[in-house]
DNA sequence: CATGGGGTTAGT
DNA sequence: ACTAACCC
């Protein structure tokens, strides 16, 4: 069935502005924004307080635009390092909040930074079990709306003796109080449960982390999505499957989830529909010839309240990468500069890859690199590689032996062909980790990566000031199996016992708090504004007593008893899934040779003069900078004001020392493979390289000689940076290989590989058979 | 000059 | 393996 689950959406309101609050108190009910850099124009903007909003500040919106709007706006600075912005802090707050829904339920999606799915069916399934489908109350649902119930403002409250009725209270009342009756949904039912453990779940969220979010609640992730956005801050809205007709008789395509770009202006265009409830009038072949098999039998269903998509179970990113734009004038030119935005980049990948090892319990096995090109329209492309060990060099070295093949400048020379605009790191393929002791046995024989969050993001020194309480902050949350809900919620049984059986009029317990209101109350205009009415008001019907029906949609004939369904595919897990596919890796991705050594000393301090790391942040993993800080304050220019100047150094601090230039023995992987697919490259026709002492394939010497050309070109163009001095490579690089110089087109096929098979071909020889065949 | 820096999934 | 679409 359909409406079988509960899912909620939890997504944080505002929330780099509210990690930015946190970290800063003095900034909490004012106007603020995040920016994203600060020299073009002031910088971009990227996430909004809600008392900013309401002065017009948006997204996308430049910092000087919102000193327009909004002059008393405090505009806080994205963290910068290595010259690029760091979105570590971040992410960083995003798994705190993912780590308490975690207690909720067994079943939790990372979406996003700031969101995440809970398939709530099995708790929900379970306090049904022990305290009926009737408990619910009014006073349980405090912050929480019901599409379609909401009996609006207008002339109320005024006669009810001291009782302050407002509309969403009143639509609360009105929607519980017809569940109780024999006819009522047995799913409307699950909902208002799942509706009662999210208020409870966002309430711990807050004491916990001391943000503050909203939730949608529904019978799938669309719906879910969806209705969480109806009612903003602070705030949750729960939408009954009957309602969802209403809803969408005028909600436009663009605004459900996966329509927002082409296809939904498709539709739109071919078909003429404006609103989601319009395509319920297609068949769904009609739509699959529109879109394909799989999306038009999506839209025929999603169209009709309808999506199967499950929750995964899965808390942690499947790939972690960093990248930058060149826009304009600054676009890469040059193998020099080519190279070292290689080397920041792949310094901020190898930490980021290594905490996550620590963390998650795994490795990634899949580099790719990737770039943009100007023109018109612009070009792109990405190549890979395998990744066999977490050091910024080889990354490095790996990343630029893939990206120079695009290169139509000659290998040899200053130039790169053409510019790139963006360029970019990714890791991906994550397996668990080889570690003896880790995992069960069944995972790590299927190599299956743990997904699960696993411990306290070592609850670093970002204090909880808003936190209080000891509160469940022990985690004795391992991975799956244990985790059951528990936080301290106060208001649970209210046993069956009273049953809120009145009417409109009459004394109900109405929770006079509209939970949260202020400044930042505004709620959008566009069309979630709108759908804040009943239906009842919608159709110019009176409201009175009325309870509104909730037949009119599909009410299923539904077989009756909670568990009539668990038949269906798994009511109780109801269909969660649960990330241990890969049982056989398509990855399995042999390890190989190393062919190449690796230098540290891609470049040492390879920090550029001008760029500078930025706010003195906690006592971070800092060189020495000695901001005499520990208050949140110090740090990030909270630059409101002035400042419009400089992208340059916020607050300075130099990179944490990076391995150094010294030629290590390469311990080459061996090669092994579990799996007679993989092909390795032989580990003879090896020679030493003169430069380095290392054992090389003969076959790659070139291109093991045009890296040290390179690095040293490198290195040498950073000393000169340090030093101001003019510049010239001279490069005693013994380069060798030169001639063979062949870019490969971006479009156009590439050229064919060698007659060896391989699941991931080293990035050296792959290169090299690339490079002249 | 010029949103930017992230992520996931589906199609080929 | 790589690109495109979509989303935060
Ligand atoms: N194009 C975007 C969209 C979002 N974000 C970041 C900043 C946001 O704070 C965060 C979460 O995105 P949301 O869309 O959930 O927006 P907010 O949380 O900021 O606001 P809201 O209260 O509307 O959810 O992700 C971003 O960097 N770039
Ligand atoms: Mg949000
Ligand atoms: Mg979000």
């Amino acid at each position: 069935m359909a409406q079988e689950r509960v899912i909620a959406l939890v997504d944080m309101d505002c929330f780099y502005v509210q990690v930015e609050q946190r970290r800063d108190p003095s900034l909490r009910g004012k106007p603020c924004a995040v920016v994203q850099y600060k020299k073009w124009q002031g910088g971009g903007i990227i996430a909004v307080g809600y008392e900013a909003r309401a002065k017009g500040v948006t997204r996308q919106m430049r910092g000087d635009e919102a000193k327009k709007k909004c002059p008393e706006i405090t505009l806080v600075r994205v963290p910068e390092n290595r010259g690029k912005a760091d979105l570590t802090r971040y992410r960083d707050a995003g798994r705190e909040v993912i780590e308490v829904l975690c207690k909720f339920s067994r079943c939790v999606e990372r979406a996003s930074i700031d969101e995440a799915y809970i398939d709530l069916t099995e708790e929900v399934v379970k306090r049904i079990e022990e305290r009926g489908p009737d408990s619910v109350t009014v006073d349980m649902l405090s912050s929480t709306h019901v599409a379609g119930w909401q009996t609006d403002t207008v002339g109320q409250s005024s006669e009810s003796e001291g009782i302050n009725l407002d509309g969403r209270a009143v639509g609360v009342f009105q929607w519980l109080d017809s569940l109780s009756r024999r006819d009522a949904s047995l799913y409307d039912r699950r909902l208002a449960m799942g509706a009662v453990i999210a208020e409870e779940m966002r309430a711990a969220v807050e004491r916990e982390t001391g943000f503050h979010c909203s939730a949608g609640i529904g019978h799938n992730k669309v719906l879910a999505k969806l209705c969480c956005g109806l009612h903003k801050p602070k705030q949750q809205t729960v939408l009954p499957h009957a309602s969802v007709p209403q809803l969408y008789s005028t909600l436009p395509i663009k605004k459900v989830r996966g329509c927002g770009g082409k296809l939904g202006a498709s539709l739109t265009e071919d078909l003429g529909v404006e609103y989601m409830g319009q395509l319920a009038a297609f068949s769904e072949k009609e739509l699959q010839a529109k879109c394909g098999d799989k999306c038009g039998t999506w839209l025929y269903n999603l169209c009709r309240g309808v999506d199967y998509e499950p929750v995964k179970d899965r808390q942690v990113a499947q790939s972690i990468g960093c990248g930058k734009n060149f826009p304009g004038r600054e676009c890469l030119d040059t193998k020099e500069k080519v190279l070292h935005w290689l080397s920041q980049l792949s310094s901020e990948l190898a930490e980021r890859l290594q905490k996550d090892k620590e963390m998650n319990n795994r490795v990634a096995k899949l580099l790719v690199v990737g770039f943009r090109n100007d023109g018109n329209p612009p070009t792109s492309a990405s190549r890979s590689c395998a990744i066999h060990r977490y050091e910024a060099d080889q990354l490095c070295k790996d990343a630029f032996i893939l990206l120079k093949q695009f290169n139509l400048a000659g290998n040899h020379q200053a130039a790169w062909s053409p510019p790139i605009m963006n360029l970019h790191l990714n890791a991906s393929k994550f397996v668990e980790e080889g570690g003896a002791a880790s995992g069960n046995i069944a995972t790590f024989l299927s190599k299956t990566p743990n997904n699960k969050l696993s411990q306290a993001p070592s609850m670093k020194q970002e204090t909880k000031k808003e936190a209080t309480q000891h509160g469940s902050k022990e985690e004795r949350r391992t991975s799956g199996i244990a985790a059951f809900f528990s936080p301290s919620h106060k208001n649970v049984v209210r046993e069956v016992e009273g049953e809120i059986k009145t009417t409109i009029g009459t004394s109900v317990q109405v929770n006079t708090s509209p939970a949260s209101t202020g400044p930042g109350q505004v709620q959008k205009m566009s069309f979630f504004a709108k759908f804040k009415q009943s239906p009842a008001e919608q159709e110019g019907r009176s409201r009175a007593g009325g309870i509104p029906l909730t037949a009119q949609c599909e009410r299923s004939p539904r077989k009756t008893g909670f568990f009539a369904a668990k038949s269906v595919k798994s009511s109780s897990a109801s269909g969660c899934v649960k990330s241990v596919k890969n049982a056989h890796s398509p990855d399995d991705v042999t390890l190989q040779e190393e062919l190449q050594t690796q230098w540290k000393g891609c470049d040492k301090s390879s920090n550029d003069t001008s760029t500078v790391s930025q706010p003195s942040d906690k006592p971070q993993i800092q060189a020495e900078s000695h901001t005499p800080r520990t208050g949140p304050s110090d740090t990030n220019s909270t630059a409101s004001d002035s400042d419009s100047n400089g992208e340059g150094p916020q607050e300075g601090s130099t990179e944490p020392d990076r391995p150094d230039c010294t030629a290590v023995p390469s311990d080459r992987c061996v090669s092994v493979t579990g799996d007679a697919s993989g092909t390795q490259v032989d580990a003879e026709d090896v020679t030493k390289c003169e430069k380095c002492g290392k054992d090389i394939l003969a076959w790659e010497l070139p291109e093991h000689l045009d890296f040290h050309f390179a690095m040293e070109l490198q290195q040498q163009q950073q000393q000169q940076t340090s030093n101001g001095t003019g510049a010239s490579a001279h490069a005693s690089g013994s380069n060798v290989s030169k001639a063979t110089s062949g870019a490969a087109k971006i479009t156009g096929k590439r050229r064919g590989r060698p007659p060896k098979r391989q699941k991931i071909d080293h990035p050296t020889l792959d290169a090299f058979f690339k490079h002249r065949s």
